[in-house]
DNA sequence: ACGGCGGTCAACCGATCGGTTGATGCGCCG
DNA sequence: CGGCGCATCAACCGATCGGTTGACCGCCGT
């Protein structure tokens, strides 16, 4: 089973390493620190998997690299490993063609058997990321429209309301609505808190 | 040189473990995932250097495990290893008595002279965090003081004038007071845009 | 066709925030 | 020693925000 890894932190690539080493059926064809490096390293390698981070340093994110992964001919499996748990992070990535979702701090045999099964072309998820999106299914009501995150992120940039309104081409009156929703929503009181909770669940992005 | 680490990754853990176990002159005497289980190991196993990440997973965090570890009796060089670089997290580091900073970033030799180093005592830091050290000395200006960020992390965290001056023990006159100074520093006019705006300057980060 | 949902708007009120002025005490440095 | 920066507190005011209620319209799916 030929692997490709792709992270920025050269710790864990090296002990992505160490760890697969001692698997006989696996084998480490490259890894890649970045991006673009990745995206030359694969097409060059023909790995099976395709082990990713979704925190690349560089500016192109793991989920682009995902996706572009997957717009190969023939293209590998893609298993990300990472450290978030966020639902749009996992949304995303998924949606971005991964085939499965595991976290760093799973246990080592979590991990080995997420690789095999991958490689099967098996969906595999962390049991921690399992249950975020069952919750997710069972409770529809927490997805924010498009225009609530068109709210989000001029509330993010520190706009007031009357300032939002304008942008948009509304009234004060209908961004306040938006905001009551946006609240109940992700679970806060306050507009700064939804600036806070909208980027930990990566629904935007801070610039 | 006896090492300990102490990081939730088991995946990072077993890299360190590997990339460390080619060094002839080093030795890990102990891993621990979270801080009540590292103090536990440290006192048992007395290494030289821990290698310290910052996020444990559970309630304790890695900067205050560092502040206990430095208040043992004949207590280990604590070497913080982690992801993230925000002027708040090396400036507490270093302040529970850290003796370096260094990123799960940086090139294997960086962080094997990081650990000889910080094991004759020497204070060691990553270039980038370094660089940022450095910037933030040039500029003193713009450079918030340790209460100031103190309550910019509670205002990320969302809360209101009332909460964040009782959580602090002062007045929200005061906490009104701080904020006008972080407007006027940061270059904002509102509290929500202070905080994309520390974020965007890594002076705090969101958790 | 009807209901549900998302988006739009209005008017209102209390609570909170932003900003000002002015003041005190503390530690540090030239 | 005399400043200077930092932190602390007070009182005040207008502007803004948070929350409510109620309403209208258009789209979509059963």
């Amino acid at each position: 089973m030929r692997l490709f890894l792709v992270d920025d932190h050269p710790v864990v690539r090296a002990g992505l390493v160490a760890l697969l080493g001692g698997e006989p059926d696996m084998e480490i064809v490259g890894e890649a620190a970045g991006g673009a490096e990745a995206l030359r390293g694969i097409t060059a390698r023909e790995p099976d998997v395709v082990l990713m981070d979704l925190q690349l340093g560089d500016g192109i994110d793991g989920v682009e690299v995902t996706r572009r992964i997957r717009e190969l001919p023939s293209p590998p499996q893609v298993l990300v490993l990472t450290t978030y748990e966020s639902d749009a992070d996992i949304m995303r990535a998924i949606d971005a063609g991964a085939t499965g979702y595991l976290l760093k701090a799973c246990p080592p045999d979590e991990l080995f058997q997420g690789i095999r099964a991958a490689a099967r072309g098996e969906t595999v998820l962390s049991t921690k990321v399992a249950t975020r999106m069952m919750k997710r299914m069972r409770d529809p009501g927490t997805a924010l429209s498009a225009r609530e995150v068109e709210i989000l992120e001029l509330l993010a940039s520190g706009e007031g309301n009357r300032e939002i309104a304008r942008r948009l081409f509304i009234t004060e009156a209908t961004v306040k609505t938006h905001l009551v929703h946006i609240y109940s929503k992700l679970g806060v009181e306050t507009r700064t808190a939804a600036v806070t909770a909208a980027v930990e669940r990566r629904l935007i992005r801070l610039p």
